[in-house]
DNA sequence: GCAGTTTGTGTAAACGCTTACATTCCACGC
DNA sequence: GCGTGGAATGTAAGCGTTTACACAAACTGC
């Protein structure tokens, strides 16, 4: 098991404890534990002599100690994978916000999606946390998941399989469909999809809502999927494949499952001379910065990560309140789609758009 | 659930506890604490023993009891500033990356910039963690920095001032140069700044380095310094009022202090038929990942930011293990030039540039 | 064989905190 | 006067660890 370095040590000076301040106040450590926990009553008089001592040796419990006794901890593990950029901080600081109202912490560490490396983790987090925020959309379904502590409480993010866990997912289905939806709304015919990685629930759940699609809003139309792998460069491989059709059964619509492969399709369509939304509308999802800053700005499926996240610990300070709370339930987060230029049916122009930023 | 636990109680397991495992194992705490801890002189057979046990009763160490009695914590306190993105997570994967090689954990949060509340948010953080690492941009001298405790190890990062205090700095001074220094071989004359807020120490630094690049590469030309706030919008307006001006008056370089604001500098300037860069070389700062993207492609400064989560961590673990000892200093990282295409001195493509990408 | 060392293990005392229970004090009604 | 009850505070028992110290057994070298 994790063996421990000698780490941490807090300096020369010993912290103050209880001891020091309820001799500094002439009381017992019963009652300035009493007034640090806001513990009802305490005299007046006796209470703010407390505090005096307290702000004046700097008093700060020993969260250790306490945890030790309450048997309750008020850290919260949050692990998430080797996403990059915009999504990590945006949830991060979504949990972070709401665990702070809670007098909550947050300890971050990212997992790998080695199921082996990842058990380790969250050992190492068990006996620490209080309860466990993962997200891990690539995970297989007898991975990460199944092997969590039984007795810790544990919100799933975004997760395939769950194994009775709680989880909040993101309404990927429901996001791609409306995205179809208006495609089809904007007269199109004909709808080709850049799909991700398939073991990936995000990528997999949109092209489901692609097919859906397909089925409630194209009549049925034969399903056209392009194979990509979420990055910008399969997007633009795709937009080439798609140039380089004969123009009578080329797509007259493209839904990318993220936006990174719509602006790399977008790309490759505009150097083949294909106009959009002319020619081809283009709809993306994610609804990264860049999104709103290529032109034609690109219309696309919001995703509000912090609020995820929010709603996410929200959820499991739920299920650490009431252990023996049946809360296994799944909840979803239902994505907005967000209507730019890019399939030539704009609407009227949010104020993000009004700003004089284009490339 | 509660299968192995001894006390055999119905209702919430307790955790398996050093008591438990020694029992299990038949022999005494101490032992089994020495095996943990993967202290010497344990007999082999006892070790196996033991680890059986400890794998029996899925024990966890209570971090709680050991911080207690060894007065030391495996936590680290990361602040980060409410930047957006990129940023955001290159520095937490760094920081959390080399962490982790150290058995140490990160305790994530945002800092506001409100001193009060900031200290609020250090305050929780004593008792808790081993030491801080504090990134704050916008730090005036006299807030967070000089009202941390002392008994608590601490490094600053890419902060101003510092009272004392460890610090691991970017050389924004350094980076700007560079890029003056890379206008100035491809031949431009005259160059003008789009300067970021003022109280930010990234903004102020690279303004610095703008003008130390004047007098070094441009034979001391007057500076032309358009103010911007780091965001796109602002440096649209700048590359307006440039293509406003004057065309004998005109730079023909323009070093923005962040990309962002290049981005904007370039599409105002292209809106008003001025080619990059054969009418304007255009630099930023950053190597935000839209700076590849964009056509022509963003000649910038590349900020490395896991690298400096990394060491930034490597630093503050020499100051806890070293409480006495003096490591005050200040370190800086460089920055490192990268060349696309908006100056016009386009040397050979990188990796990265050989994707088929623009926009 | 015996002092001295080495090796493996156990005992028990903290660490700083919360909290059940005990105590003191005082006001009240009888 | 006494008993009663409530308010304010104190006493002390742990919570789960680590670790100094103690001890026993097994080796050394003579």
């Amino acid at each position: 098991m994790a063996r421990t370095t000698p780490r941490g040590r807090t300096g020369a000076a010993r912290a103050a404890t209880v001891k020091d301040v309820a001799d500094a106040a002439g009381v017992s450590i019963a009652t300035v534990s009493r007034v640090v926990n806001g513990a009802p009553r305490v005299a007046e008089e006796t209470k703010s002599k407390i505090l005096k001592a307290v702000e004046a040796l700097n008093y700060v419990p020993h969260t250790g100690a306490r945890s030790l006794v309450t048997r309750r901890h008020d850290l919260i593990g949050v692990l998430l994978p080797d996403i990059h950029g915009e999504f990590f901080s945006e949830i991060v600081r979504g949990v972070d916000e709401a665990a702070r109202r809670r007098g909550l912490h947050i300890l971050v560490s990212n997992i790998s999606g080695d199921a082996n490396e990842d058990a380790r983790v969250v050992a190492a987090l068990r006996g620490r946390v209080g309860g466990l925020l993962i997200m891990a959309p690539d995970e297989g379904p007898d991975s990460l998941a199944t092997r969590l502590p039984s007795d810790l409480p544990v919100v799933l993010m975004n997760t395939r399989g769950g194994g009775g866990r709680a989880a909040l997912m993101i309404d990927n289905h429901a996001g791609a469909l409306e995205a179809m939806a208006h495609l089809a709304a904007a007269g199109r015919r004909r709808a080709a999809h850049i799909a991700g990685p398939g073991r990936n629930i995000d990528a997999s759940e949109r092209l489901r809502g692609y097919r859906d699609g397909l089925a409630a809003c194209f009549g049925g139309a034969a399903p056209m999927i392009l194979q990509g792998d979420f990055c910008q460069t399969s997007g633009f491989e795709a937009g080439r494949a798609i140039a380089a059709m004969d123009p009578a059964d080329r797509p007259d619509a493209v839904f990318a499952a993220n936006d990174m492969m719509a602006v790399g399709c977008a790309l490759a369509l505009s150097e083949a001379g294909i106009r959009i939304p002319q020619d081809i509308a283009l709809a993306g999802f994610d609804d990264i910065p860049l999104a709103g800053l290529v032109r034609p700005a690109l219309t696309t499926v919001r995703l509000r990560m912090a609020e995820f996240g929010r709603r996410a610990l929200a959820r499991l300070v739920a299920c650490m309140d009431d252990p023996d709370g049946a809360c296994p339930e799944i909840e979803a987060m239902r994505p907005e789609l967000v209507v730019r230029d890019s399939c030539g049916a704009r609407s009227a122009p949010s104020g993000e758009e009004a700003r004089p930023l284009a490339l």
